[in-house]
DNA sequence: CTGGGGTCGATTGCATGCAACATAGACACT
DNA sequence: AGTGTCTATGTTGCATGCAATCGACCCCAG
């Protein structure tokens, strides 16, 4: 990480994913430059990436902006992550080693005790462990143009903090996916870790949906203050 | 495209794709922003932009090259190519407008009359038509993120010459899939358009496998000069 | 009071200078 | 002869200056 622009590009992306730079923050050129004591060029590459990358979009000569989300967004990203991270479980099944699985088992130990509820729940470790849990699988299936994809429709503010959103039952459902994705990869079985894979990934746009809703009618009702 | 960084990205790309840079072609910053008139700046933004596109690969310090294919890359592609171009037709069923699939059926006859054998043959015409034709379906399916994936994934240089090497009966095939594809979008039926076009994908896969096999013996006998 | 035109300020886009790094070659040494 | 190091050279990476463009504000006419 020698280089400025690996510096930048780094810290905005984690600072936007964070929530640092909320949907439709206004990204400048100088400001940043001047906060991450570089100059405006390394600024300007790490932008330019991460607009590939869908995270901030840039409009000629009127600078870089955090884009928002729209409900047919989420549709769309959804969709594409089940039927990528289903693709990669299908690819994973016969290609996974046993050491991977066995971590993956023991990250299903860790998350379940994160998700219990009471004093010790934390979601935040939740998040990490889980994204840990899932990039397994990815590298497992051993497509490089597979994994940036499925990073392009994962590493998004909405998709990141999508475990405070979730029920009990949510969560109590989607560590069962986990147990279950880790048995069809022992298995070697492609069809049943793509099937439950495609699962997971539904169940999560569901709750999102329901949040995504609810959230409207709570506007509806107090509007906010911005 | 007033800006100059759209001038060089546009021309290096068209160039890549072309095959006016090989695989494996050095890409020099001063040498392009000569050859562009521009300074190199916009060079290397356009450099940056084609390597998340996965047309160019740049090493730090060392510069800019034309990647080059291995089999398996070729086998990511085409595997990741009839996921999304499947998904894609899927979506368009539903969508799609008739104006639409009569052009379609328009850019069937044209196909058909470029690949039919003797003086009219025209297979770069036909490479123009079939991404006219497939533009239709992608841009029928209504998002965006599915159709910036399909392009990383068709907009290559083994893809786009790929008509070179199909035999009249790979024709007969491909026209056939695209008449099947028509009356499956007109019917609304995805999973047959879905099915039609993976069929259609993995045909052109298994084409350009024998292709490359046929070279790699054609190499082992008579090694090559450069 | 409202709409149109013009000017000003701020920001981006591009060009260029300088420093840091990597490769290639020669040379000395084993 | 082979190997390791040192240097020379070309390239990339970064910083900064300048011009072009966009948006906002203000003024003025209706």
């Amino acid at each position: 990480m020698a280089r400025a622009v690996d510096r930048v590009y780094t810290r905005l992306r984690a600072d936007i994913l964070d929530g640092v730079h909320p949907a439709g923050a206004r990204l400048g050129e100088a400001e940043l430059a001047g906060a991450t004591g570089s100059s405006r060029t390394p600024v300007r590459e790490a932008l330019r990436r991460l607009e590939v990358e869908g995270l901030v979009e840039i409009l000629p000569h009127r600078g870089a902006r955090v884009p928002d989300w729209t409900p047919e967004d989420l549709e769309e990203i959804y969709d594409l992550r089940m039927l990528l991270e289903g693709a990669a479980a299908r690819r994973a099944a016969t290609r996974i080693e046993p050491e991977d699985t066995a971590r993956m088992a023991e990250l299903c130990e860790l998350i379940e005790r994160c998700c219990a509820p009471g004093g010790a729940q934390d979601l935040d470790r939740v998040a990490e462990l889980n994204a840990e849990f899932h990039g397994i699988v990815r590298t497992a299936s051993a497509s490089g143009r597979l994994v940036s994809m499925l990073n392009s429709v994962t590493q998004l503010p909405l998709v990141m903090r999508t475990f405070h959103r979730y029920s009990p039952g949510d969560l109590d459902r989607s560590c069962a996916h986990h147990r279950e994705l880790v048995a069809a990869l022992r298995a070697g079985d492609g069809t049943w870790a793509e099937s439950v894979t495609r699962a997971h990934v539904l169940a999560a746009k569901a709750v999102l949906l329901r949040a995504a809703s609810a959230e409207v009618s709570a506007e509806e009702t107090s509007p906010r203050n911005d």
